[in-house]
RNA sequence: GCGGGGGUAGCCAAGCGGCCAAAGGCGACAGACUCAAGAUCUGUUCACGUUGGUGUUCGAGGGUUCAAAUCCCUUCCCCCGCACCA
């Protein structure tokens, strides 16, 4: 706390550890059952310490914390966890380049990460490199959090590399193993065959985004040689017309063992061979030539009974797929080019028959609306005469290909009348039923390169184990439930009913070489991967405290099924665990109260994997005690530059509390925007937070010393209102986690109200105290630190601790809707004045004069109004009725005037407002306003009530009931 | 490409049929306080205006409506996710 001159007079560090210790000796956020108290149970997904904990991370926590106060406040038991995830490789990878002395990580380490030499050496050990960022280093996780002030049952502190934890990963698969769920299998990924490992686009230097396509190798074949071409449409094998090799490349033959084990003579480009072993393929190269050596020869079409020469192109690329094409001229524009080239040079290539080559004709197979010219035009309309425009031709095949697959018809073969996705199914399938095909796998974009240097291939994963997020009956279940979740924000739900579409089987495994984590328990080749082992984890939580008694070696799945199911005999089970029955009974109760889980607190980018599958798993493992409700915020960047860790571009969350304080922090970070939206830190904004929480302090500590004052009826019951309304939005902002909502009203509106209620002269000393009793409770979730201190000093005598004191409902009778409208007139007042000031250029008046609307317009507003709750308001019609009262008809130029304006007000008003006017006695609320109206305007303040003459100024006939004429003494009169 | 979210005054950002020239904050300008600076408080901040008004504005174009930043259609631009990874 810094005072006017900027000098510190609160010790904001010192309070905070004050109340912090506090908290815990009286263990107010350990959380204990009782079995007749609502309970509230929120996680939020637990950190991987790969680094410090910066203040994007800080708002993800915060978030969560808030909310536990709230509920906490409000009566509930409440229990907020927090685990650490030490699953995966990163933390792995940190330690190689720890060990290997990389300059730039261990610079790093040493700068930003203020990592000393001796604990650097310390973390080449996984274990201990994650130690330190969760538990002991001052920019750590648990240190951020603990200086934050969060309300975490510290006692059930857990890890995913725990054995303890690990019992319950491996009951969870080998449950779904049992029920189906887990399943064998393969699948192509990123592999570098320089570290012998499948990569992630994270490990990649180059190639980031480049997805896996696959590809039919179609066998042409002479005699025992296969020529396996690749194409991504095995449908217009019909209009294969030649195959195209490279006549300068390497090419082998080979000898290729099939997935089956059958073995055949394949000729691919010497590059497609080394590749093809990655996929599951054995190769033998047995030897090696150009293309030119095959050029001429003639091979078979499968399913079609005719045979094809093989021809030079130069565009062949033998990188890509098998380094063999097949020539489909009539629908791919490079065939067509490079075949009409070929035709119009002066003599044939080496090796190739002349008149086989001149006879070579486009064969149309597919036809869109019975026009099957489409690549001859394209080519035409490009302007493409040569196969060397590379550019152009890529082009021209996207349009082709695209245009087919739309809209094309077969005109030939058994897929005759077929559309072109529909044939090329029918056609790969058959081909593959005859042995005709194989599949190879390519990168749709290239090259892919990890960081290492390495350029990579697609490798072919065997014995992989996957999760079977693809099985319709467990993803229609999840769907089921998911409409049952609480999803904030609402609109998520379309996105994780995406997700539910499109996510396929999920290999759940990774070499047990890399990372840390759980065995699956029946292969410890394998490592239950990081997603694939926190989808239950929440459930640990509830016993995670307790159940470290136990040997994890007596651990074993008929506990689970006991704590999770109630089935089983926890006699028996406390005899193999060798702890006693009523212990047995402690971990069941503790599941059964605190589960399921009320909010889980994720992040946007994990509603298409984690959060999706803690459904899923939920879903098959826990299906009585399901989620029931998902928050998902946004992401942050720091001073509008990308948050990374990796780059160094961060701000620790320790060193901002040092700078600002735990509670500026807070705030800052509950009011930057909603939970959902994505944020951008900004110090300068955080320091103007720190000084408006200053503000506070000084505000709510001072109250108590203040003189007494006095009641003021009006303003004092206005500020009640207005009050009654900030706690009311607050509390149904905390409901729907709108922290930022929560902070305007709580903090910035009411602080606001508060200015202005003195500002208008209000300085009753015990409304205000009672107000800020409200105020600290009402500000506890958001700053508990600051609540606690002023609780201590203006609270009641005796009163608990703030943080386990009531949440504050709007005070009875408090709100008062007229005196709102009421003072919404003195304000309007104030604004109009302010208006006729500024086009006068001045600010202050020697003499201002309110001309309060006479009696007839109040009778005229009362039968507009009376109009008006029984149809639409029409000028016309109002004015001939009026005009026939002769009491009106006197003041018929006025009225004249004044009609339409004061109409299109009631039309845009509630009749409620129109009523509380027509009943106010706006003279007597000028006149109580006299001493402020006149400090902010004018020597001398004058008030003419409706009923008394007089007209300063000629202005008069401007006022409106509610609304006076205002004559400014130094105006310009009319 | 597929899917999700956005474009509001100098900036951030609320609003999502009438009370909207549009909350709140920042920045800027002016005044009060101060020897001064900072902090704090007050006012102004689309244009014009010697009386509270008028005109134009909420990516662009069109439409529905007595009335649109808000609803519908078309269009342009930006951000995020698309998997074996935390």
């Amino acid at each position: 706390m810094r005072s006017d001159d900027g000098a510190p007079t609160l010790d904001v560090a010192q309070l905070e550890a004050k109340w912090q210790a506090r908290w815990a000796d009286a263990k107010v956020f350990e959380a204990e059952r009782k079995s007749d108290a609502p309970k509230l149970m929120i996680t939020v997904a637990w950190p991987y310490p790969s680094g410090p904990m910066h203040v994007g991370h800080g708002r993800t926590y915060t978030i969560p914390d808030v909310i536990a106060r709230f509920h906490r406040m409000e009566g509930k038991r409440v229990l907020f966890p927090m685990g650490w995830h030490l699953t995966g490789s990163p933390i792995v990878g940190a330690t190689e380049r720890i060990r290997k002395q990389d300059p730039a990580y261990v610079a790093m380490m040493r700068g930003l990460y203020a990592v000393s030499d001796q604990d650097l050496a310390r973390m080449v050990d996984p274990v201990a490199f994650a130690r330190y960022f969760t538990s002991e280093s001052p920019l750590g996780y648990r240190k951020g959090m603990q200086g934050l002030g969060y309300s975490v049952d510290w006692r059930r502190e857990c890890t995913s590399i725990d054995p303890h934890f690990s019992t319950l990963v491996r009951w969870q698969y080998r449950t779904l193993r049992a029920k189906g769920l887990v399943a064998p299998g393969s699948h192509p990924v990123k592999f570098c065959p320089a570290y012998s490992s499948s990569v992630t686009d994270h490990d990649l230097s180059e190639g980031e985004g480049a997805s896996i396509q696959e590809f039919t190798l179609i066998h042409y074949t002479a005699g025992e040689l296969h020529f396996p071409a690749a194409t991504l449409r095995p449908e217009t094998i019909f209009g294969a017309t030649n195959l195209w090799l490279h006549p300068q490349a390497e090419y082998v033959e080979a000898e290729v063992t099939l997935h089956d084990g059958s073995r055949q003579r394949w000729v691919i480009s010497a590059d497609a061979a080394y590749r093809l072993s990655f996929q599951g393929y054995g190769v033998r190269e047995l030897t090696r030539s150009t293309g030119a050596a095959y050029i001429g020869q003639m091979v078979q079409v499968p399913l079609c009974d005719r045979s094809v020469p093989i021809l030079p192109a130069t565009f062949v690329d033998v990188t890509h797929t098998s380094g063999v094409v097949a020539s489909v001229p009539a629908h791919a524009p490079f065939d067509l080019i490079a075949l009409q080239e070929l035709q119009q040079a002066g003599a044939p290539p080496a090796g190739v028959d002349a008149a086989v080559l001149q006879a070579l004709l486009p064969m149309p197979i597919v036809a869109i609306n019975g026009d099957s010219s489409l690549t001859a035009r394209t080519l035409t309309k490009m302007g493409i005469t040569s196969q060397h425009q590379r550019e152009a031709l890529d082009e021209a095949t996207h349009e082709v290909y695209k245009a087919e697959f739309a809209k094309g018809v077969m005109t030939v073969g058994f897929v005759r009348g077929q559309g072109v996705g529909a044939a090329r199914d029918a056609v790969r399938q058959k081909l593959q039923a005859s042995g005709h095909a194989s599949r190879m796998w390519e990168f749709t974009l290239k090259p892919v390169i990890h960081r290492s240097g390495a350029p990579c291939v697609v490798g072919l994963v065997k014995d992989q184990w996957f999760l079977r997020y693809g099985d319709e009956a467990w993803t229609a279940s999840v769907r089921e439930h998911l409409h049952k979740v609480s999803l904030i924000p609402a609109d998520t739900l379309t996105y994780y009913e995406n997700v539910l579409e499109w996510l396929q089987d999920w290999p759940c495994t990774r070499a047990a070489a890399v990372g840390m984590g759980t065995m699956l328990p029946w292969d410890s080749r394998w490592l239950i991967e990081s997603l694939s082992d926190s989808t239950i984890y929440m459930a640990y939580y509830t016993i995670a405290h307790r159940i470290t008694q136990v040997d994890p070696k007596r651990i074993d799945d008929s506990f689970y099924e006991y704590l999770f199911y109630g089935t089983g005999d926890a006699d028996a089970l406390s005899v193999s665990m060798g702890v006693t029955p009523r212990d047995i009974e402690a971990l069941r109760a503790e599941f059964e109260y605190w589960y399921p889980l009320d909010w889980r607190v994720s992040a946007n980018e994990l509603i298409p994997n984690h959060l999706t599958f803690m459904l899923y798993h939920h879903n098959a493992l826990l299906p009585h005690k399901q989620p029931r409700g998902i928050a998902n915020l946004g992401m942050g960047i720091l001073e509008g530059a990308k948050m990374s860790s990796s780059k160094g571009n961060i701000l620790p969350v320790s060193t901002a509390v040092t700078t600002y304080g735990a509670d500026a922090v807070r705030l800052y970070l509950m009011n930057i925007c909603e939970p959902w939206q994505d944020f951008d830190w900004r110090n300068r904004d955080c320091e103007i937070v720190r000084r408006q929480l200053d503000r506070f302090y000084a505000y709510v500590d001072g109250l108590p010393g203040r003189p007494p004052g006095r009641a003021e009826p009006h303003l004092d019951t206005w500020l009640r209102s207005r009050v009654a309304g900030h706690i009311a939005a607050t509390r149904e902002a905390l409901e729907g986690f709108s922290t930022r909502k929560a902070v305007q009203h709580g903090f910035f509106y009411l602080a606001n109200d508060l200015r202005w209620y003195e500002r208008r002269g209000g300085d009753n000393r015990e409304l205000l105290l009672s107000i800020a009793q409200l105020w600290v409770r009402l500000l506890c979730p958001i700053v508990p630190h600051l609540s606690e201190e002023l609780w201590s000093r203006i609270g009641p005598p005796a009163a608990a601790m703030c943080s386990l004191s009531p949440y504050p409902h709007p005070p009875m009778d408090w709100a008062s809707g007229s005196a709102e409208t009421l003072e919404g007139l003195v304000e309007q007042l104030v604004e109009d004045i302010g208006q006729i000031y500024k086009v006068l250029k001045r600010e202050h008046a020697p003499r201002v004069v309110l001309l309060c609307a006479p009696a007839w317009k109040r009778a005229v507003l009362r039968t507009i109004v009376d109009a008006k709750s029984k149809g639409p308001l029409e000028v016309g019609a109002l004015m001939k009725s009026l005009m026939a009262d002769q009491s009106l008809r006197a003041h018929g130029k006025d009225l004249q005037k004044w009609l339409p304006k004061i109409i299109e007000q009631v039309r845009t008003r509630d009749v409620a407002t129109l009523e509380l006017l027509l009943q106010t006695d706006e003279a007597a609320l000028w006149r109580s306003a006299l001493p402020f109206l006149q400090a902010e305007f004018a020597d001398v303040f004058e008030v003419v009530g409706p009923d008394e003459g007089g007209d300063a100024g000629n202005k008069r006939g401007a006022a409106s009931p509610g609304r006076p004429a205002i004559y400014v003494e130094g105006g310009v009169a009319t």
